[in-house]
DNA sequence: AGAAAAACAAGAGCACTGCTCACTTTTCTC
DNA sequence: GAGAAAAGTGAGCAGTGCTCTTGTTTTTCT
């Protein structure tokens, strides 16, 4: 029963979401502000209220779809390879992941910068988190499937190999302790640079980051990924 | 002439940044307020800008402190340990990153995290920053005169040479392209691992974030930086 | 169809913010 | 000690998140 209002209410919420984003990427999260916003859409301050109990309930809305579109941006560059293009899929991923995060700063920043204090994320946050990580862990098996050896044969500590069974349970891939090691100290490696670029640690250090992201991911696909 | 009013205005100075970094803790420096430290003070708020222009200018100065003290608690960690101990100082270094930015999770924040939009970091806050690459080009540097090999030999484009080249000179130390990949490639492994861990990435992934980051570095070590 | 219930919107108001400005008080310097 | 410089005051401006009362509109139930 999607009653006439009820359609209304939903033109509303992404009406104020739309107005909140563009806020966030102008002012920064911290600069947002319902009354800004009110104002644009031509409502009194108060009725936003009808929509979202608090500013950070808008927020927390907002960190959700953006976990949801990172999942989707991510997935979609790795569909976009064949599927035994092992090196490339990685590539593209994390390609996909540098480009999005340049093109909305503010949004990697929502999820992946400084949490707001007193700020705890909502069970609903955790599912669509998943979702990249659902695309590494599938290269990840991919990658041992093929045969590709991680680049380092060390023993994994029990206490970790233990968690690591955690992730594996949770999200279905059966990936050894060595492969999984590899796929996330990959993974810290490109959120780091994604994050210290997007964060503007790179500005007086590289002329054309690009450059160093490239042969960065390039070289960890070698020498991390053994890919 | 430190005179009694100057010794004065720097103990108030101090006291500024005292109340600020506890506020900044508890409630993020997105919700720093000049008037609640003037109130903690017991002045007027107007009073505070004798000492800070502007909200950001305090804002500022922590952050280059906070380079400061990154800077000095990385150094430390690798004077600890014999200079020859390659492997050693690189494990010192990181861990000691991540202990000091769990034990301070917002001044951490304030430097790698999201920054506050409009806000550009002054000349001021370039200095304090090279402090901890420093360490790293220099333990770079013995890795390489200590004949250890970079895991990765593939050709370093000419366009990032230039751009290495330019590090190069700025700090004095000289270091090839491979390890100085090899090394830049092991600083984003590291700061994306304790950026992760700190800004609550890891709160339903792993139980014992340790585990992961010991694994994480001792890989590094091994795989990226070849010691 | 008419009444009751639920949702929506408005606007005044509270307590807060960064920041300015005219003003007084304190301290340093000559 | 007089003049200058620095420090502190408090009112005030324009903005904020959020609450509460009041009134309107729409949906739902009988």
């Amino acid at each position: 029963m999607t009653g006439a209002r009820a359609q209304q209410r939903a033109e509303m919420i992404s009406e104020i979401k739309r107005l909140a984003r563009a806020q966030i990427a102008a002012e920064g999260a911290s600069n947002l502000s319902l009354r800004a916003i009110a104002r644009d859409i031509g409502v009194a301050s108060s009725a936003l209220y009808r929509y979202y109990d608090t500013r950070d309930q808008l927020l927390t809305d907002l960190i959700v779809e953006t976990y949801d579109e990172i999942g989707k941006v991510v997935e979609a560059a790795d569909a976009r390879m064949r599927r035994d293009d092992l090196r490339g899929r990685w590539l593209a991923i994390s390609r996909s992941l540098r480009s999005w995060a340049l093109a909305h700063p503010s949004d990697f920043g929502l999820v992946f910068g400084t949490p707001v204090p007193g700020y705890v994320a909502p069970a609903d946050t955790i599912g669509p988190a998943t979702r990249y990580t659902t695309v590494l862990l599938r290269l990840l098996a991919d990658i041992e499937n093929a045969g590709c050896d991680p680049t380092n044969d060390s023993p994994v500590a029990k206490n970790l190999s233990r968690q690591y069974a955690g992730l594996r349970k949770r999200f279905g891939y059966d990936i050894s302790d060595h492969h999984m090691r590899a796929g996330l100290s990959a993974w810290m490696n490109l959120i780091g640079t994604v994050s210290l670029e997007v964060f503007g640690q790179f500005d007086n250090v590289f002329a054309h980051p690009a450059d160093h992201f490239n042969a960065n991911v390039d070289f960890v696909a070698t020498s991390v990924l053994g890919i």
